[in-house]
Formats: structure tokens, C-alpha cells, sequence
DNA sequence: GCCATGGCATACGCGGGCGTATGCCAACCC
DNA sequence: GGGTTGGCATACGCCCGCGTATGCCATGGC
């Protein structure tokens, strides 16, 4: 139990609320009055501090963007050397400890909403180019490698949502199998 | 441009729109007066054919599973051997030439709705155990190599949903490098 | 202590999807 | 060719989400 009595909300806290939301009950999950009546306030609230429900969603798709890039930061700063970094970053893609619900929302949501997709697309690029970064200084160029680590990773991580596996195992042994043509 | 005249419409025809629709805009768009707009006429049909819409949805679900499974069938006894067959399988996978929309629209719907949840899950059982008994046949019994080819093969096709790239040769070079196991 | 704003509550009208009830018409049946 | 049934059309009442308008109250500035 914390904070019970924030009586007056920061479009932050929306923002935070929704991003919980997002992950938990999916972007449908994300409009006024459902949100109002979840913050156990009302839409006045809202429309306070949000001009409409779509600007409400591009705020919440900026914020996940810019989070999830500094995310990806954190995780190659936290080792030193290729081969670590190559190896966290695969296992962060596969089941990343913060967010495997928010992420697998985000897919969803990009199937249908543009903006998301726009999002979703440039934080793939980012990855994707830093696993490759990562897999040319281990001396392994083809970026096809980088491509079938990445798609093995967000895929184990929807895969994980149901039927129980070893991600973390399997996302290791595949890296120790492209680690080996070197 | 076929049949204009099919005034009359069975059940199989409002289940066929939908799947295609599913592809097309997602799940959202499977609801009886979208619907009916859609297929030219009035919800008055609809409710004729479905007691209501869950009931619609869970048969749309039903017969994609049965496709889904059919289609595996298909592609597995489309080849002969177990290396020809795991490769026809890793391509189906990552690229399936009918419905890499319907795949994804599924997989997004399984993140909210319990039903698509549990379909998704036994067509995925399904061809990780097909992946499984290939790979066991060709002399790899190590489980997790289906697990990695199988979730390399459903992130491409999300990853060949934006950015462009080689799902085709990326996922046979990663067979080759499974099958250099041997 | 007054008052000015910031932050919400309340109350509308609107549109759209749900499910039901009932009416209508076209085909078959004999 | 008159009835019966299958397949839809129309019309209702309902709920819920949207966005706006306006009212209220609690703080902080002076």
C-alpha cells in the first residue's frame, strides 16, 4: 500500500496508470471513462490533462519509446565486452524482466493503431542495429544472424505467455550457436 | 469480380468475411453492425445466423484453427524426407503465403481474448511438435532447436510486417545452422 | 483573509454497438 | 396458387464511450 491520498493527479500519474493498463488489459483498456473510473476519479480529470483520447494514447506511445530505448542503454551499459553485451541483450529481447506484458501489448496494439507501429518499428530498428554492432565486433558480419536472434526473441517472449519453456536456456543456446562460426 | 447476386446468405459466408476481416483490421472490426454494414446488409441477418457475437466469435476461432491445422497437414505432406519437410515447415512459418495478416491479427487478439489464447495455443503446440518429431528424425533430439527455429520463424513474421527483410533466406540459414549440428 | 487560478466534478447531447421483437417477402411444397 | 417456412429488414430501448460546458472547491500568492 502506498500513497492513498494523492487527491490531485499529475499527467504523469495518468500516464503511468495507462502504461499499467496497457499492459494488464491491452490498448482497449486505454480510453476516458474506463480510465477515470480505474484512477477512481472522473473524466474531468482527464480532459484536464489531455486534450483528446488520441493524444492521450501518442503520449503513452512516447513515453513507452523513450523508456524502452533507455532500457536497451541500461542493458548494454550493465557489461562490458561483446560477448556479455550480446549475450544480455538477447535474454533482455527474449524476456525482459520490466515489461514482457507491456511489450506484448505493444505488438498487439501495432497491428491496428499507426502510431504504435511507427514506435514498435523504431525501437526494433535500434535493437536490431545493436545486436548487429555487437555481432560484428565479435567478428560474426552476416546480418542475417542478428535478424534470427532478434525474430527468436520477440517471438520466445510471445511463446512464454502460454506454454511454459526455457527461454532464458534456449535464447543462450541459440547465441552460442552463432558464437560458434566464428 | 464474382457472384454480385448471392442475396441469400449462409452462415459460412458471414464466418469467410470475418476471417478476412480479421486479417484486414483486426479483431475490432468483428462486430455485428460493423459487420453487416460491411457484408451489405443488416444486423437482422447476423443475429439470424449467431445468437450473438461471442458466439460468432468463438466459431471464426473454431475455423481457424481447423485451417491453421489443414494447412500444416498440407505443407507437411507437400514434401518427402525429413530435411525437406522441416525446411517446407520453417518457411510456412515465417512466411505464410495465405495469411501472414490473419496470423498476426490472431496473435494480437490472443493477448485479450481467452479464447484466441487457447486456439493460438494448440495450433502452436502443434507445430512445435511437428518441428520436434523433424528434427528427431534428422538426429537432433535437443528440444530446445524446435523452440528456437519455431520463435525465430512467428518474429519474422511480425519483423516482415514493417521493416523490410529476407524472412525467406534468414530462416533457412538458421536451419542450416541447426542441421550443421549433426 | 481574499481572490485567483489549477484541478477536478457534474451534467449534458451525441453517436454507435448490443440484443430483441416483429414485420415482410421470396421460395418451396403440394 | 395458397400456406408455410427460411432469411432478412426495420424499429425499438438499452448501455457505454466521446467531448464540451460549466460549476465548485482547495490551495497558494499577497
Amino acid at each position: 500500500m502506498i500513497a492513498q491520498r494523492p487527491k490531485r493527479l499529475t499527467r504523469d500519474d495518468w500516464l503511468a496508470a495507462g502504461a499499467k493498463r496497457l499492459a494488464a488489459a491491452g490498448a482497449e483498456a486505454l480510453k476516458a471513462e474506463p480510465m477515470a473510473r480505474h484512477m477512481k476519479t472522473t473524466k474531468g480529470s482527464f480532459y484536464w490533462h489531455f486534450k483528446d483520447v488520441p493524444d492521450f494514447h501518442d503520449r503513452i506511445l512516447s513515453r513507452w519509446e523513450t523508456s524502452a530505448l533507455a532500457d536497451l542503454s541500461a542493458v548494454l551499459d550493465g557489461e562490458t565486452g561483446a560477448v556479455p553485451r550480446l549475450r544480455a541483450l538477447a535474454q533482455s529481447i527474449a524476456a525482459p524482466e520490466t515489461g514482457s506484458a507491456t511489450e506484448s501489448a505493444m505488438r498487439s496494439w501495432a497491428t491496428t493503431h499507426a502510431g504504435a507501429r511507427a514506435a514498435l518499428a523504431r525501437v526494433d530498428e535500434a535493437r536490431l542495429a545493436a545486436l548487429q554492432d555487437l555481432l560484428s565486433e565479435t567478428g560474426i558480419g552476416n546480418p542475417e544472424m542478428a535478424r534470427i536472434i532478434y525474430a527468436a526473441g520477440i517471438g520466445m517472449e510471445r511463446l512464454g505467455q502460454t506454454g511454459a519453456g526455457d527461454n532464458h536456456g534456449s535464447i543462450g543456446s541459440l547465441v552460442d550457436l552463432v558464437l560458434a562460426l566464428r
